[in-house]
DNA sequence: TTCTTCACTTACCATTTGGTAAGTGAGTTC
DNA sequence: GAACTCACTTACCAAATGGTAAGTGAAGAA
C-alpha cells in the first residue's frame, strides 16, 4: 500500500496522485486508505517515514561494509547507483520531498544529516593531511551530491544526452561520476 | 499573467497550481485566463513556450559572448547560476517540465538539442586534440548538467549542508563546480 | 454466547476543480 | 452610427476531490 503510494507520489507529485486514483490502483475503496492513516497528509507522512528508513538502511549498510576513506565514497554512490536501477521510486519521491520543503522533508533530512556531517569529516580530513585539495567542504560536497542524484533522478537529461538508465549506462556513469569526484578531490595535475 | 503561472507552476507543480487560485494572485477572474489560454494545458504549453524561449535567449547570450573552448563552458555555467539567482522559477520550471516528460517536454528539449549537439561537438575535438582526458562525452556532459542544476534547483540540497543560495554563495559554489569540470576533463596529474 | 475489536465498505457530503455559455462595455472599422 | 472585435465578467455546471458517518462481517476474548 505505502509502496504504490510511493510510486504515485514519486511520478505524479503528492497534489497529482489523487486517493481516488491510488485506490482504485489498489483494488481498494478510498476509505480503505483513510481507514488506514487518517488523511491523505497521513498517508504522505507515512510514505515519507518509510522512504526514509529505506534509504537510512541501504546508506548504513554502504557506509558498513566500506572502509573508512575513498573507498566508502565509492561505496556510497554505488548504493545510490542500485537504489536508482532498483527502486527509482525512492529517488524520485526524495526529489518531491525536497519541493514540499519542511516541515514534510524533516523526516528526510533527519537521515541526511549525520551522513553529511560524516562526509565532511572524512573531507576535512583528507583536506588536513595534504590528501585532497583544499577547498569548501561543503561545496565539494552539494556538488557531488548534485552531480550523483541528478544524473540519477532526471531521466530527461540522460535523454537529451542520447541515453537511457539500464544497468550498463548505469555502470558506466557511475564510474564516470566516480572519476568526476577523485579529479575534482585530488591536486591538480 | 504567463509569469505568474510560471512561478506557480515551478513551485507547487502543475497540478498543484490550480486556475482559481492563479487568478486570485492575478486579481482577474478564472475566466480570463481561460479566454486567454482556452485551458489550463493551453496555459501550460504557453508557460513552456515561453520558458524555453527564455532559456534559450540566455544560454545563446552566453553562447555568443564566449569564445571557443574552455571559455565557453565557463560562459555557460556562469549564465546558468545568473539564471538561478536572476529567474529561479525558471528552472524550477525546467525541473517540473521534465518530470511531465514528452510531449510537453518537447519545447524544452528542442532549445536544449543544438547545445547538447554543439557541447558533445566540443568535448570530442578536446579529447581527439589530447586536451581532455578520453571518455564518453555523453557521460561527461550528464554528469555537468547534473551537477550544475542539481545544485541550483535543489536548494534542500544546499540547506544539509548548511548553506543557502545566495549571490556569495553562488559565485564560489559556480568557482566549485566549475573546478569540479576543469578537473574531471584534464588528465589525471 | 455475547462482546469487542479489526479491517473494510456503502452511502453521503461540502468544496474545489477545469470548463461552458452568455453577456457587457470600450474601442475600432466601415 | 451601425456592426464588429476585444478583453473581460457573471452565472453556471458536471466531475473529481478529500473527508465523515454509519454500518458489516469475521475473528478472537470473556
Amino acid at each position: 500500500m505505502i509502496e504504490i503510494a510511493s510510486v504515485g507520489f514519486a511520478e505524479t507529485g503528492f497534489a497529482g496522485t489523487s486517493l481516488d486514483e491510488l485506490a482504485r490502483r489498489l483494488d481498494v475503496t478510498k476509505q480503505t486508505i483513510l481507514y488506514h492513516f487518517g488523511s491523505k497528509e497521513g498517508l504522505l507522512t507515512a510514505v515519507i517515514t518509510q522512504a526514509a528508513a529505506d534509504l537510512q538502511s541501504e546508506l548504513n549498510a554502504a557506509v558498513h561494509k566500506s572502509e573508512p576513506g575513498w573507498d566508502r565514497v565509492e561505496s556510497i554512490v554505488r548504493a545510490a547507483f542500485a537504489i536508482a536501477l532498483r527502486r527509482p521510486e525512492l529517488l524520485g519521491l526524495l526529489r518531491e520531498v525536497s519541493r514540499l520543503g519542511p516541515p514534510r522533508s524533516d523526516a528526510v533530512t533527519d537521515v541526511l544529516e549525520p551522513l553529511v556531517a560524516q562526509a565532511l569529516e572524512f573531507l576535512e580530513r583528507g583536506m588536513d593531511e595534504g590528501l585532497f585539495r583544499t577547498q569548501d567542504a561543503r561545496l565539494v560536497l552539494a556538488s557531488a551530491y548534485a552531480a550523483t542524484t541528478g544524473v540519477v533522478t532526471e531521466p530527461d537529461v540522460l535523454r537529451v544526452v542520447g541515453l537511457s538508465l539500464d544497468l550498463r549506462v548505469a555502470a558506466r556513469l557511475r564510474r564516470t561520476v566516480l572519476e568526476f569526484l577523485e579529479a575534482a578531490l585530488l591536486h591538480h595535475r
